[in-house]
DNA sequence: GTTATGACTGCGA
DNA sequence: TTCGCAGCCATAA
């Protein structure tokens, strides 16, 4: 069973990201296999608003921590007001501390009895 | 069916 | 140092 797309494991990496930590989209595109396909990734978030149930994507922040897709929230302080509720703290739309909150799947995930990368 | 775009990343100039 | 291009997957038109 594995049939999900890429798309469909970005929502499961995401939803598995413990509240206060956050990654980036080549983390999780990385861990899925395509380092590069991380713009799928984004794109997946985006249409997480409107399929697959809360997605915590304001946890999700580009490589430099910086809250990229902010402004897909509704209103720029949305992402940032989420993190901070997390315990996040967030400057100039940057995640402070962010290598320190860094949230890596194919390191926090790796040994974990996950739903992915285990058909064989 | 093809073409264009997207919340990215890495490398080259 | 900054700027620009190519690569990846999926969706929308």
């Amino acid at each position: 069973m594995k049939e999900e797309s890429f798309f469909e494991l970005v929502y499961d990496v995401v939803s598995l990201i413990p509240p206060g930590r956050v990654t980036s989209y080549g983390a999780i595109a990385r861990y899925l296999g395509s380092p590069q396909a991380a713009r799928t990734v984004g794109w997946a978030l985006n249409k997480s608003f409107s399929s697959a149930g809360f997605i915590p994507a304001h946890r999700v922040v580009n490589r430099n921590g910086l809250l990229t897709g902010k402004f897909h929230f509704g209103y720029f302080e949305a992402m940032k007001e989420l993190l901070e509720s997390e315990g996040i703290r967030v400057d100039h739309d940057c995640v402070v501390d962010f290598e320190r909150l860094f949230w890596d799947p194919s390191k926090e995930l790796d040994g974990l009895a996950f739903i992915i990368e285990e058909d064989e």
